[in-house]
DNA sequence: GTCTATAATGAGATAGAC
DNA sequence: GTCTATCTCATTATAGAC
């Protein structure tokens, strides 16, 4: 995104970050233009000088975490056994849902204040499921899965809506607030059961591989 | 919700209607108290006779909702052979999706909007898995199913969350904002693809009876 | 590039007349 | 019960000095 090419301005870089956090922590509607300004320590005059607009707040932060799901998709075209391939996959599938949690949160509020995004969203999420078709099949073709195309779909909708929502759903339905890595592995055993009564002897090592292993209890959660 | 008794108030009735159609087409941070007197027909100031907070009118709508899926998971409990009684279940619950969509497309936004609703909104959220369980459980019971209870509970949770969802799926993913039936009947058929595999002969029975039937194409959808 | 104002908006909410 | 008129308030946004 740096158009500017020497660009050194760290004030920028530091709005962003900030953001990035402050929008995870405490929700991309909640936090205003003034609260960003104090947390990055600078006047909302000078905010205004970086982003006319804090729609361009959302769009900048979003081309960088559309850029890192692309990274981790395409790491699962690179070179390597396919168990290994499928559970980095899934794995830095979930990392980034982690780190960029607010997106999926607050997807909704984000679709209201930036709407221009709204055909990125639609194509990121279409490349999102062609992704996990595509890990899919290659597993079906590996002899990890075994389905035919019809289920494999029905299983890509489910696991991507599994995925995409987990986190809203630790929210709502258990009242989370602070999400850990912990609520992340369990969201990956979860997504397994989807995947779980297809998958074959050697299918079953990529599940441990993956880390969907069934969780311990965890905290703040009653069983 | 009728403290007064004989209170025959058209008004009061016709802004519950007319907010609860709004948000469902219009999105509920979308609708302003302005947009909401001026389709009722009335004036802002009469809107704040009858509700003193926005909040209120969440909060009286919600109500309302939570009673009409009470009574949906009542029927479940109800006489009557268990296929009957399951597939009774599954298309109330997506039944009242539709006509409340947006307590579930906009969850979010209502927590924010009325945080007193939070205790209620978990509330039913338990008692909704609780009766996803225990008509898994009948059905197990009942041979429609094949499943132990680490696998039916992981069941639960992923259709749990797959029939929560479906509807802001379909927006975010595939841009619906009229949802029309024949959207939650792919969210049926979506839903089923989670069962499917542990389901018995007779179980595939119900899955016809509960409305479990490929859907044709969706028009403003590709395949 | 950064700051101190301050304007402009638009939403929820209220008082008091009819 | 309903309306008109008005208020408060948070938030976005801008102009202009440093």
């Amino acid at each position: 995104m740096a158009t500017t090419a020497g660009r050194r301005s760290g004030t920028r870089q530091r709005i962003l970050e900030t953001c990035r956090e402050l929008f995870n922590r405490r929700g991309t509607a909640d936090v205003t233009t003034a609260e960003i300004a104090a947390a990055v320590g600078i006047n909302e005059g000078n905010l205004y000088y970086h982003f006319k607009r804090k729609e361009q707040i959302l769009a900048t932060l979003f081309a960088a975490f559309a850029a890192e799901l692309r990274e981790v998709a395409a790491a699962d075209l690179a070179e390597g056994e396919a168990e290994t391939r499928a559970a980095r996959y899934f794995r830095g599938w979930f990392g980034l849902m982690w780190e960029w949690r607010f997106f999926y949160r607050d997807a909704m509020v984000v679709r209201r204040l930036a709407p221009g995004l709204q055909a990125e969203l639609e194509t990121l999420a279409d490349e999102g499921q062609a992704d996990l078709r595509r890990a899919l099949r290659s597993m079906a073709a590996n002899g990890l899965i075994v389905a035919d195309d019809d289920e494999l779909e029905r299983m890509m909708v489910n696991a991507w809506i599994v995925a995409t929502y987990w986190i809203d759903y630790l929210r709502m339905r258990h009242g989370v607030g602070e999400i850990t890595r912990r609520h992340l592995d369990w969201g990956a055993w979860q997504l397994m059961g989807i995947f779980e009564p297809y998958l074959t002897a050697e299918g079953r090592l990529l599940l441990a591989a993956a880390g969907g292993m069934r969780p311990g209890p965890v905290p703040g959660v009653q069983a």
